[in-house]
DNA sequence: TAGATTGTTAATCGATTAACAATC
DNA sequence: TAGATTGTTAATCGATTAACAATC
């Protein structure tokens, strides 16, 4: 960060890749590796050499000519350059089941995000606490991003709900949305917005079980990332 | 279908757009809108109206110079590429908080897909019912699938589970997975997978918030899709 | 030094956009 | 017929891959 790295444009096509690496290479540390050549992560990924170090002379030079990488010191950069670290937090916008399963899950934690609290509107579930998160009503949700720095909004309620929730959100300081409804957002462009449209999802499935039968056989394009 | 359409090579790139198209012209059939041209269209969803013909014509002619494209005709015939008609059949693998949330949500029925049941091992879950799905153990999944049809396979297991539940899968003739585990799945290529990596949609959101950030005012980019 | 492997430039490939002739 | 808008070809743009000089 400090020292002058080339500042390369970075496509989106690059950044959606950059998760996977963070995976990759921390299973990579997990199982003691201590270097790898980007051929070799070429071949565990599934992707070509050429790619891997383009991808990461994005960010500047990880690498070492004639050893490869460094297992531990280029996840920590690509930790670095993901946000791990900056400590975000995060609230969940609706206390279904939805919100139930991301709160139980280890989502957030794995990442570096630290979750803090649920938000919602029925008054059966506020007060309560939910996998050991508070469940606070969403009328206080602007006080509480006041009092609490609240980095990301997970949005886990209802379509119908969705625009009044935005506003809500839009009011306070919250950076980023995680979007689960099906209903396109409307924010201002200081805040990110992250979809996740899980019907959009089992449609390309059906879409490739058809296309697979149809084929039935032909050396087919193996699967999908 | 019948009908010599040209076969024109299908990329990728448009496959994963045709869920959206789905989505906008089911609500503008909802909405009462008859026909719509590809400006119309493309105004409406931000991209490009020649990305939109370019698109729509991997699969035929669907429109009429002149006069644009008729909605209800358009969204039959993008419903029938991604197989709502086919009546897909899925079951949910592990029926935890996420299996909850999918079994309660409309996602499946929305998209034509029939949701038949849920799998588990704890034997507090198996013979209770979630949403009206009855839960099975996960023993009987192999003869559960040679009585009845079933496309689809949901998987909602820990990482831990992912292995010996996979080789469940592939003992049946389940056509594709819908993977939520973070783990990489290793299936026979005739089987369709289609991954929700939710971390890495984290990390992405994470990223562009630390982005959004930098710059701080600078015309930004905008919303992601 | 010799061998290995990166960083980076150049070549290729694919996807998007622009343009326009066909046609409703 | 004139106007509109598609279907489709050609031009542009961007992303991936190949190649290799730099260098550890």
């Amino acid at each position: 960060m400090e020292n002058e790295e080339k500042k390369i444009y970075v496509s989106q096509a690059v950044k959606k890749r950059l998760p996977r690496y963070y995976r990759y290479l921390r299973q990579l540390l997990e199982d003691g590796k201590l270097r790898i050549s980007s051929l070799e992560l070429a071949a565990l990924m599934n992707v070509t050499a050429s790619q891997i170090r383009q991808d990461l002379n994005c960010f500047g030079g990880f690498g070492q000519q004639g050893y490869g990488y460094n297992v531990k010191y280029l996840f920590g950069k690509i930790s670095e350059i993901l946000g791990v670290g900056e400590r975000y937090t995060a609230v969940i916008i609706g206390a279904g089941n939805l919100g139930h399963a991301l709160a139980a899950s280890g989502t957030f934690k794995d990442r570096g995000v630290i979750l803090k609290a649920l938000f919602d509107i029925s008054s059966e579930k506020i007060g309560k606490s939910i996998s050991g998160f508070p469940v606070y009503s969403l009328d206080e949700l602007d006080e509480y991003c006041m009092n609490e720095r609240v980095d990301i909004a997970v949005l886990t309620v209802p379509g119908s709900a969705v625009a009044s929730v935005s506003e809500k959100i839009a009011a306070t300081d919250i950076k980023g949305v995680w979007n689960f409804s099906e209903v396109e957002l409307s924010l201002p462009p200081r805040l990110s917005v992250e979809n996740v449209h899980l019907g959009d999802k089992l449609m390309n499935l059906c879409y490739d079980i058809k296309s697979n039968q149809s084929e039935e056989e032909s050396a087919g394009a193996g699967q999908e990332e």
